[in-house]
This record gives structure tokens, sequence and C-alpha cells, in this order.
DNA sequence: CCGAATCCTGCACGCGCGTGCAAGAATTAT
DNA sequence: ATAATTCTTGCACGCGCGTGCAGGATTCGG
């Protein structure tokens, strides 16, 4: 018989097995596992040396069962038209992972779906919940924080007014605030603003911000439009039908994006639809810079989250035990480019 | 006191408690709670009734412990540049879950990361691994399925040589047949090949069957290039750094995309760098017919997987118990755009 | 070399549910 | 009304590991 010497792992192999090909007890080997557990070097050698051997990895639906603490965290999205979701769920499942936390992806398909994720997500027993998506409005917040199912509810780049929600977000306000002056001061006279869908307290933040600053400095309300989603193709739709066949001197000289999907669609309704140039004629600003608009193309001036503090700080909240709000903002930066 | 109606679920609520408050026992609030049991009406109802007021869902680790399977997939993806992967994530996401499957999104860092990776999903215990990645080469798959810790190892939208491997992927080759077809009868002269990286097998086929196909055709083999990652960014540096500089003449009239994300940074090149026009001056195909490359900026035209459809098979396969080879190739099609 | 402090190791019990069977209840046929 | 079916229900046992503790092995100081 050419059989492997290594015995063939047919079947689940338990730490029961390798507690006796290691001569040891069950205990010791689960110990040998463990990060920090009291066990001499000797007889972790010997265990790992026989788990190896048989191919022998713990069972982490059993620990989990066992300890009531899954290390596995569900990520609710509902907005993948959005590339900055990419993003997003790069930086999340690398940084998790690092930290030794496994991440269920949980694709939420609409607003009415949203309970049905929560659901999905509590049959795992998962430790927390990130919701990244923009279909979670107060209500159902409300109804997942009621059923105290989740050990931690986060929200992640969006702040939420939800009590019993941890919200990790960069400042929308303070951001705003530094891209309005951005535009003040490069002497642009007409803007328009371009918001997403107007789920309640989504960030709506940066509008009001936008549009406060703004009526400070000159008196007058700038122009606003809105997307139904922060998806470019839409977003294009959205824009061609508002801004077509107007006159030059009625269209605004910049367009201030909520993020950079809708300034993406912008762009090309612009150039592709109006015939104009980006910025001479209309200059555009996003927010998150998604790698889309860094080429040459879109040249995009943007705004951009610490996303990497911002994931750490999610594994921090993770980890704590406390009953504390956990919420906290943070601040990025403008990235000026050519677009404005 | 103002409490709720509802007795609070402080802490978890188990089968137990709901059979306790419904007076059945046990195992009738589970066979409540399974498609197709065997359970009375009325004591369904009664069980249903006891576990909405007690906010009892049963626990998927302690079911999955139980009846060794768990309805969760392992997905692996270590190609987050692609913005096809968005498109993968969600359609993938979507399906799995409309069918009652799990997904665990694995953040497969690099070739050297790939066995952790698999590891991760290992102790989970996921019923499949599927990979979306691009690093995982053969040696790689031959350890994964050598360790056999896996019930199946799916590669999706590639195809690999390695036995005990399923693969789900459209027919490279076909497709290919139809974009150097397309091109050809367009009366381009001079194309250029841009593949991607070179892992062993991976688009191998597409770049092999355009070589194949214009010698055949025209007796001269096409100038390639290559990038080391599907990525519009660094395709971009690569395309540059090959193209400029080069008299009018030197250059190609086509440049055959292995996918879209290389064919983003390609047209960028041209128009920004070179300062040429798409498809007056160089025309560009791609592969994947992304989101992006819809708009009028880049109106590439591509080819376009069913990638509903192997999905949905992908679902067959995972409920398959059957152990034949359940690899499969599907056929796409061509979506000409202004591009080429 | 002895006693005390430290370090390792083994163990009973429980985490919440699935499996297969057998007994009981409800239904139908005779 | 009784027997033969079919439907419904309850149960012992096990899935693989964590927790906290107690006894045994080891080390160190004097």
């Amino acid at each position: 018989m050419a059989e492997d010497t290594t015995s063939e792992p047919m079947g689940n192999v338990t730490a029961d097995d390798v507690a006796a090909a290691a001569g040891v007890s069950r205990w010791t080997v689960n110990r040998a596992f463990k990060k920090d557990a009291s066990i001499s070097a000797k007889s972790r050698e010997k265990v790992m040396a026989a788990a190896k051997a048989l191919g022998y990895v713990p069972d982490l639906r059993a620990a989990s069962l066992a300890s009531d603490r899954s290390n596995l965290v569900a990520l609710l999205v509902d907005d993948f038209a959005n590339p900055h979701k990419l993003v997003m769920m790069e930086r999340l499942t690398r940084i998790l992972r690092k930290h030794g936390w496994d991440t269920l992806l949980v694709n939420t398909l609409g607003r009415d779906d949203a309970n049905d994720a929560l659901l999905n997500a509590s049959q795992r027993r998962v430790d927390a919940v990130i919701l990244i998506g923009i279909q979670f409005d107060d209500e159902v917040l409300r109804t997942a924080s009621h059923a105290r199912r989740f050990k931690k509810l986060i929200i992640f780049a969006r702040v939420s007014q939800n009590p019993n929600t941890i919200s990790i977000a960069v400042d929308d306000v303070h951001a705003m605030l530094e891209i309005a002056e951005y535009v003040r001061t490069k002497g642009y006279q007409r803007p328009m603003f371009l918001a997403g869908p107007r789920t309640v307290s989504a960030h709506l933040p940066r509008k009001q911000t936008f549009l406060a600053y703004w009526k400070e400095h000159f008196g007058s309300e700038p122009e606003t439009c809105e997307v139904e989603a922060y998806d470019p193709v839409l977003a294009a739709r959205v824009m061609a039908d508002t801004l077509k066949g107007r006159p030059r001197d009625a269209l605004p000289d910049i367009i201030v994006c909520e993020n950079d999907a809708l300034a993406m669609g912008t762009i090309d309704v612009i150039r592709h639809d109006l015939g104009l140039r980006v910025p001479e004629d209309i200059a555009v600003t996003g927010f998150d810079d998604v790698p889309q608009i860094q080429g040459p193309n879109y040249n995009l001036t943007t705004y951009r989250q610490p996303l990497t503090a911002m994931a750490e700080y999610l594994v921090t909240v993770l980890e704590s035990q406390k009953d504390e709000d956990l919420s906290r903002s943070f601040k990025g930066h403008i990235v000026p480019r050519t677009s404005a």
C-alpha cells in the first residue's frame, strides 16, 4: 500500500485524537493552542507536533459555543454600487483579521430586508454587528438595538443619533467646513450641492454644514440636488436631467458632491452631456478619495477619511468590556487635485 | 415600573425556555424552526408565538456542531483593487443568502498568506471554500486540497487544472475567440495584448487564445505586455512606461486587455499621457463589464460573464451530495460599445 | 536537604442543538 | 366500534471545547 506516512485525516480530527497521539490530556491540547495559557514549552511542542501530523485545528464553533465569544463580526452592506464600499471592506477585513476577528459579510438587499439581515447575524451569535450601509435608518436601528441580541451595534463611517449604538465616523461638520472654505477661497460663486439619499440622519450634516456656511458668508442659499443612491450611474442620470439645456449662466460653477460616487457621475455628465470642461467650466469636489478618482481622468479634489485609524479603533471597541459610550469621531483631511 | 410587557431577553434565550413557555418539549421547538419537519400546525404556532415573545432564534453554531453542516462558506479574496471583485461579492452574497447560505469574507493578503486564510476558514468548519482571488496558484491549491479539511474547494470565475477542485468559470477560449474575431472584422491591424499577472494557469488561456488566433490569421505574433496586478492604477503606470515616447506608427491601433481593470488604466494613459483619442487613435477592449466602464467616459467594448447563472450554479454545487466532478464552464457574450 | 511558593496538568460539567427511534395521539378503514 | 395507519411527540446521547478548581510536579530559598 502506498499510503501516506501521515495518517490520513479522514473525518474530523478532534483534540482527543491529538491528546492520545501526544500522550497528554485533551485539555493540554487545547491549552497548547491558546495564546497565553499555562503550559510547559515541552508539552506544547509535543502537542503541536502531533497536531500537525494529524492535521488538527481547533473547532471555533465549539469554542464559541462553550465560551460565548465567537470572535466573529457581521458586516452588513447594502450599497454595493458605491465603490467606496470596496475600500471599506478591504480595510475592515484586513485589520479585523490581523487582530483575530473573522467577518461575516451580509448583503442587505434593501430597507425591508434589514431585519432579516440582522436576524441572520444573530443566528450566528456574532460578537458585534457592523453597519456600513445607508438604509439603516433610525427605525431599523431602534428595532435592532431593542432586540438586544447583539452585544455591540456599530455604525461605521456614519453617525447615528440612536443610543445603544456605537458610531465610528469622520467628523462631517469639520470635514465639510474644510471643503466649503476651500471652495470659497478658490473664488467659486455659484455652487450646487449634490446630496445622496436622505435616509434619516445619514449624511445630512454634510449638506447642512455646507449650506449654512455659504449662507453665512454670502447670504444666499446654494442650489441643491438629490440622488437616491450613491451610484455613479444614477447620479449621472439625475445630473443630466437637471443640467442639460440650461443656459451657460444658469449653470453652477462648482458642484460640491456628498461623495465620490456622485462626483464621478457628475463629471461624466459635465464632459459628455454638456460638452464642458472640468474644472474650467464647472468644478467638482467629492468625498472619500476612492481609487477610481485618483487617476488623471477624474483627478478629483476630495476628502480622505482616516480609514485605517478608524478600523483600528473599531478593534479596540470590539475588545473593550466597558459599557460606556464608545462612539468616536475622527478628522480626515482634504486632498486637493485638479477638479476644483 | 415602566417595564416592557414582553419579558426582556436578557442573556441567551434557549430552546428550553421557549419549550417551557409553549408547554412542549425542546425538540418540538427546534422542529418548529425546521423547514419540513413533521410537526402539527397547532404546535408550530404555539412555539412561534412563544419564540417571538421571548426573542428566540436558533443558535446556528450549536446546530452546525451537532449536524456537521454549517451552511457557511468562506469567500477568499485577495484582489480588492479590481472593481470586478465588488460585483462578484455582491452577486455571490446575494444569491447565497437567498438560498440560506452565509458568507465568511476572508481578505487574503497575499500569496504567503493563502495558507493562513485557508486555516482561518477551516477553523470555522465552513462547508466550502470559494476562491475568487488570483494568488491561489496550483501549489497553494494542492496544499489546500491535500489537507482535505474542506468538503469543497471552489474556484469561481477562473479555471484550474487542480483535481479535487471545482471550477465555475466562463469559457475563456470561446470568449477570447469572440473578441479576437470582433477585433479582426473591425479591421484592426496592430493589436497589443495586455495581460495580468501570470500566476500559474490563471487567465493564461485568454492571452494564448488571442495570440494563436492572430498568428493563424495574419502570421504575425502581436506585441504583449504584462501588469502584475489587476489594478487600474498599476496598469496605467505600466502602459505609460511602455507607450510613451513611441512614434505614432510604433503604437498599436488596438489594445486588447485581459480585463476591464487593465483597460481602464490603459484608456487613461492613451488620453492623458499620450494625448490621443479612443478609439480613433487607439482602440481598447476589456473583459468583465464592470459598472465603471459602462458610462460615457470609458464606454468600453467588453465581455460579460453570466455571473448570476454562475452564482446560481454555485448553489447547486454546494447542495450537491455527489462526488462527481462538478466543474462547469459558461458562455458569456461580447458587449460592443464605442471604445473599439 | 526540607518546606514553601510556583508552575502544570487533569477533570466534571455545561454550551444549544441534531439524530434516530419508540411510544403516544389522531386519523382512517373495515 | 375496533384495528390498521399515519402523524406527532419525547428522549438519550453526542458534537468539540471552555471554565474553574484541585492535586501533582517542579523550582527556589535557606
